[in-house]
DNA sequence: ACCTGAACACCGTTCAAGT
DNA sequence: ACCTGAACACCGTTCAAGT
């Protein structure tokens, strides 16, 4: 839309909007459309220009996965305190509903072992202290989180359907309650 | 290696032998690498030729899937009778086992909500048998099978460490153990 | 440090044409 | 029906050069 840049011309862009670029591009074209070239476009700077503010697709690939957890909403202290396991409830289900609107992402993510960004570890320290609060030992703790994290990726992932397909057999509604039948099977078995 | 052919002329491809080319690409490449263009080269034809034998890339993909499930061992009709839950267990494990000799080909998996193809549709007939032999009712073996199929395949995708990536944290026995101690803590919930 | 221009080595897919 | 040739519209990434 502006006036074309010159080389040594500058574009005033930094890191955060490079990102915010990248999640509309999630958004509107879904994890396959999210390329370096299409980030720039929208943008309205040369394909290379990314290179400057992200080292490659992958980190560009973490940066928004992490971006996206932000959204997970933490318990307080309070609830942790008062119901530990609930609490662990209550992360994993959040979790579960924000990743479900970003269809396409979890499977990258599952790659990746999960995301090391700050939001995730965030995420890791706080379900870690409540199933230590529910008394469970750190390795103990660590193995337990391990199992519900990948059950909630991987039910995410299952139940979101790419962009713009057909509605599925399964409803919106009945995967939720598949999610969360499997989610307390798991709790059960943690608390025991 | 054999002299080039001009139009017209035949290869004499079968679809087998484009899926035997695309599990040989994947196995040396990944499937980042498992490209159409890669496989045509495997078998010294035009990239397009493939079009001949499948009808696009996410068909491959597929298909090399539903063919990699073939090798998961399925337990005998007397063993279902003997231990249904315990058949489960092992079709899940053998799964697990498969599946990590397959490193980056669940995350495609689980975006396609497990493969349609008849291998894992014969997986998903003799599970749902035991599950039901275990005392379910169909809508709930149907539940139970989703969640341990999201653990199996999403574990496998966790613990797959790229092909020629650095050890990792932790070791596939720690990984392994970790998968075991979630698919009983589900099996507990199943069977209560 | 941040950007453009140009290039390299790739992709999936389609269409026409040859036997 | 099965294949080649050529093309189209893409990719990620690198390198040199400009301010």
């Amino acid at each position: 839309m502006a006036r074309p840049r010159g080389p040594g011309e500058r574009a005033g862009l930094d890191t955060d909007q490079v990102l915010a670029a990248a999640r509309d591009v999630l958004r509107d074209s879904g994890v396959s459309g999210l390329s370096l070239r299409a980030v720039a476009r929208r943008l309205g700077v040369a394909p290379n220009a990314i290179y400057s503010h992200v080292g490659s697709r992958d980190e560009l690939l973490d940066a928004v996965l992490d971006d996206v957890l932000a959204e997970v909403r933490l318990p307080f202290a309070g609830e942790v305190a008062r119901d530990p396991l609930g609490a662990v409830r209550a992360i994993m289900l959040a979790s579960y509903d924000v990743l479900l609107r970003h269809p396409g992402l979890m499977p990258s993510y599952l790659d990746r072992q999960g995301s090391r960004g700050v939001q995730a570890q965030q995420l890791g320290v706080v379900t870690l202290e409540a199933l230590g609060r529910a008394g469970l030992t750190e390795p103990a703790a660590r193995e337990a989180m391990r199992v519900l994290i990948v059950n909630t990726i991987g039910f995410a992932a299952f139940s979101a359907r790419p962009t713009g397909s057909p509605p599925g057999v399964m409803s919106a509604v009945e995967l939720r309650a598949n999610f969360l039948r499997g989610l307390d099977w798991l709790l059960d078995g943690i608390a025991r």
